[in-house]
DNA sequence: GTCTATACAGTGATAGAC
DNA sequence: GTCTATCACTGTATAGAC
């Protein structure tokens, strides 16, 4: 029975590949040869090469997104969480990774951070659409880790706790940076965290603004950043 | 007399495309199209189109480096600068372009953030020249400032503050991102300032590690990192 | 429905005439 | 220095076999 796992095969030798050489770098011709299928099957079932990267983020971004929720979950459920517990349960899930070397979690490390890098127009769409679902509940939980900050402070600071988060993953997978290899083991989770703490928990510069009543204005936007 | 300036005119049109559209979205001939000049003479002046990259790149990157050597001796000159004096020195100059809308500024800096984010090798090679420049200046002169951190501590929190520029600049070219944006105006630089030094003054990892006399030994590596 | 073979326009790069 | 012609390769599209 050929075929049955054909689109599964693509979507493994695609993740490998992007992990390896990057999206640009890797041509749908090479991930055939590797998958063992036929260059066209590629568009059979894909249509065409940004869906194909679709296909190989959504395939795993759900299970992660959906850990941190959990995470998130608990930690409410069992009372006010500190602000370093919900930096943990956003961060831990995408960092540990690291740490499984020998098993798909690495690769799949390798291509979120590859793929966070991508310039182009799908990795944009499918991350925003992605971190919507996890973005509100984490603005929320941040939020009331520091109460005195507006909402459009907690949005900017978590747009800064994830570019060092993104940072991070990248490098994890650049060659020649010997003091950010050294810098990725098991300990480097806990240092993001409390440089992270730290600086979210810096006083609020809305505070010698100006005196008036309301100088913060309630932003309805979600958060829409980059994120996984 | 043709061609007095053809490399320059390739230069300045590859550079706006490239922050348009970024380096994999430009085919060359449509660089040589806008420059008003033919295909083989990018290859006659630059030889590849990562070269032209490079070109691009090295244009603009000398000086702003330059700038930032330039505020960090100012400082150092007149006394022992405070942490937020440094990471002013290292910040504002690549985020202030923000503020230059109509000029060259933005378009260095759409750039930038392109190229940032672009995960060929040339890009990681350049980043890396350019920034074995200020890299050591400034993991000396933030190691000043907070004196208890080991330089590893002080390396990896050095690329924890590359993270947090890197990911605003890049947020600065995406559109869909109105909170983002809303934060993009000229505060932003001083939010990021107080959330980075809040955080790089968190107490050093190393205390509670053990009591040993040296539990960090002196790495010499330079930093390394993706900065510009 | 699933897969294959083949063809097409566009890409970066190169050689050689002027 | 500049140009034309041409190369191998890319993502994509389609016709047709099972």
């Amino acid at each position: 029975m050929p075929g049955i796992d054909t689109k599964d095969r693509i979507v493994s030798a695609a993740e490998r590949l992007f992990a390896e050489r990057g999206f640009a770098g890797t041509s749908l011709r090479t991930v055939t040869t590797k998958a063992g299928v036929n260059l066209a099957a590629i568009h059979y079932h894909f249509g065409t090469k940004d869906a194909l990267l679709r296909a190989v983020f959504e395939r795993r971004i759900g299970p992660l997104n959906a850990q941190r929720l959990e995470r998130l979950d608990r930690l409410e459920a069992e009372g006010s969480p500190t602000l370093e517990a919900v930096l943990e349960a956003f961060l831990s899930p995408i960092m540990t990774l690291k740490r499984d070397l020998e098993g798909e979690g690495l690769v799949w490390s390798r291509f979120i951070g590859r793929v966070y890098s991508e310039p182009i127009e799908v990795v944009e769409t499918m991350i925003r659409e992605q971190f919507e679902v996890v973005g509100q509940r984490f603005v929320t939980a941040f939020g009331r880790c520091q109460p005195d900050l507006s909402e459009l402070e907690v949005v900017e600071r978590l747009q800064f706790i994830i570019g060092v988060m993104s940072h991070s993953l990248i490098d994890l997978n650049r060659i020649g940076l010997p003091a950010a290899q050294q810098g990725a083991g098991p300990e480097t989770l806990q240092h993001m965290i409390a440089f992270l703490a730290a600086g979210f928990r810096a006083p609020s510069a809305a505070k010698n603004s100006h005196s008036d009543a309301n100088p913060q204005p309630n932003l309805p936007q979600p958060p829409q950043a980059r994120a996984s």
